[in-house]
DNA sequence: TTGAAAGCGGTACCAT
DNA sequence: ATGGTACCGCTTTCAA
């Protein structure tokens, strides 16, 4: 049913090795000609088969995203920042995107018959935990890679600075007057998880705070486990002042527990979250949290995997964006 | 790098059609060959390039998703349970899943431009406009294509009734005793807002309930907006009793901005939501909300749209797929 | 500046 | 049951 670059070439009687010339811009078609061959493409509607054209020269110009089991990802606020950001950058540059949810845990590592089948000409793999990363055999393979939300020296990665932001969080509590600040955390097998926690200690610890493991709550980045971690929480006494939860969405939960208690944010509990989304302007109280550029880190991925692919850029980097505290009305002054 | 046909051939001692039939699992070979080239095939790692056999077979095994600019529908958590349903069918069915957004306000159609590329072998176009379906042209064609949240005639089409749901929406705040309800719609250039401010209207005429313009707010299914227009819905004298958003993401929005006057739902302002997204409950208070099975689309969109590859369907086929009213705490009795 | 033809890596028809 | 090979549609080298 399509036409074929034969027909193009019939038509305008020419070579297809001139019709093919033109379609790629080769600068040794007369212009005559040229314009002649564009006239028939344009009637004829044609545009050439990718699978050919991918076949004869060996690219794809199709991009992989990889990103872990549905449930998990595809509900979080983050993804879908990244995933914007990332498809920005890919149509930009006139790729394509493919996107697979990697059900391997990525122990069979789907992300290897990707390149293996010629499927893809570089791959992004969003917040692979470490440990899966290693069981990959990623490593010693060279494609062209890219990790987001996942810190992995041998590997090209985007992430937000975490530590950071995750201190700054911390301090701005510290800074208000609290001492007995409980964390929220996500999951601790990725890098995001452990930096934030990581990034807490610190400040704790620059302030002379003594770190108190009956603080620490551990949930996975979603809304329902934070709300049941938050009601542990309250089970403390005393009650933390303050809590640093991980990111936005599980502020919500942690934030309905609250409620639930009868307690207010921020007069009896002061609240940071992470991330920035849209919707923490639209809680109540609106969240102060931690910014960090979402879109950028998708858009900076692709950019940098693209340079990877063609060849401009060769030596393993990492790229760290930075996070801010933007203050709301989650927080207040601990008054005793 | 990666190994080819031949390669196994040679090793395993045969022609590569033979290897070919292996791998295709035609019953024409030995079991003895087979079992002798399945090993080759791991010992190598080998696995078929994907455009080669795209090529010879005219079928590429990808399903394009199209859908419409990044702002507007990726942060909306409708897209990401669409999404999921999506890919959970497309890779149970061993497809590929190609995201595409189509910047061309579907004028100039990317869809079109993916079939003659021959880059997907189906399309599911998400909540594309009627007038921007009408400019696409794709109504001559006859490629395999199933519309998500779009409701039009000649086209395989899969949407929740929204009538019935907006109908049951509304109809709940009558029997509660509401009179003076306002709604907050999406667009109207979609299916989706039409229909559900028909299912609005509906609900009104049949008790009885006078149509009135100035309770008519119009969103764009995003909370900011929504924001807005409830602000200007509480400028009117007297106030409504009752509010029915088109979708829950709105109703946030609206939430905000009804807390910011001092007014308290459900006692002051009840408010009924669309979709049941999963923060629904998390919100304050917990969102009285019509329920529509977004996981459902999505998957049963791709089953159908296989369907139709396969030609195992033919005839345009409406899918409507039903809601149901979820009752939580952001409604109640109307008391003077 | 243009054309002829050899691939790219598979599939599938035709022989045997 | 297996092998040989034309062919899918395009790119690119080599010649002219």
């Amino acid at each position: 049913m399509a036409n074929t670059i034969k027909e193009v070439a019939k038509k305008a009687k020419v070579s297809v090795a001139t019709v093919s010339r033109v379609l790629n811009n080769s600068p040794l078609v007369k212009a005559g000609t040229r314009k002649e061959v564009l006239k028939i493409v344009k009637k004829l509607k044609y545009s050439p088969n990718v699978f050919a054209r991918g076949l004869s020269k060996n690219k794809t110009e199709i991009i992989g995203l990889v990103v872990p089991p549905s449930p998990f990802l595809f509900s979080a606020y983050f993804f879908n920042e990244v995933l914007r950001g990332v498809e920005f950058a890919v149509s930009r540059n006139n790729y394509k995107l493919l996107l697979n949810v990697d059900k391997s845990s990525f122990e069979k590592s789907e992300v290897i018959t990707l390149f293996d089948q010629r499927q893809v000409d570089g791959v992004i793999i969003v917040a692979i935990p470490l440990d899966a990363l290693a069981k990959t055999g990623l490593e010693e393979r060279k494609f062209p890679l890219v990790l987001i939300g996942t810190h992995a020296p041998k590997f090209n990665c985007v992430y937000a600075d975490n530590i950071n932001g995750a201190f700054s969080a911390t301090r701005h509590l510290i800074d208000l007057g609290h001492r007995r600040i409980a964390i929220i955390n996500g999951v601790m097998n990725g890098s995001d998880g452990q930096e934030r926690f990581e990034g807490y200690k610190k400040a704790l610890l620059r302030n002379n705070i003594e770190y108190r493991q009956e603080l620490v709550g551990v949930g996975n980045f979603r809304q329902e486990e934070a709300y049941k971690v938050m009601k542990d929480l309250l089970h403390l006494k005393p009650l933390p002042t303050a809590v640093f939860v991980a990111n936005d969405l599980m502020a919500m939960g942690a934030m309905k527990a609250i409620r639930e208690k009868g307690l207010r944010i921020p007069e009896d509990i002061s609240m940071v979250g992470f991330d920035d989304i849209d919707l923490a302007t639209f809680v109540d109280p609106p969240l102060t949290t931690i910014r960090q550029p979402m879109f950028d880190i998708g858009r900076v991925a692709v950019e940098n995997l693209i340079a990877i692919i063609d060849k401009k850029q060769s030596k393993v980097a990492q790229i760290v964006l930075k996070t801010k505290l933007i203050i709301r009305e989650s927080t207040a002054g601990y008054k005793k």
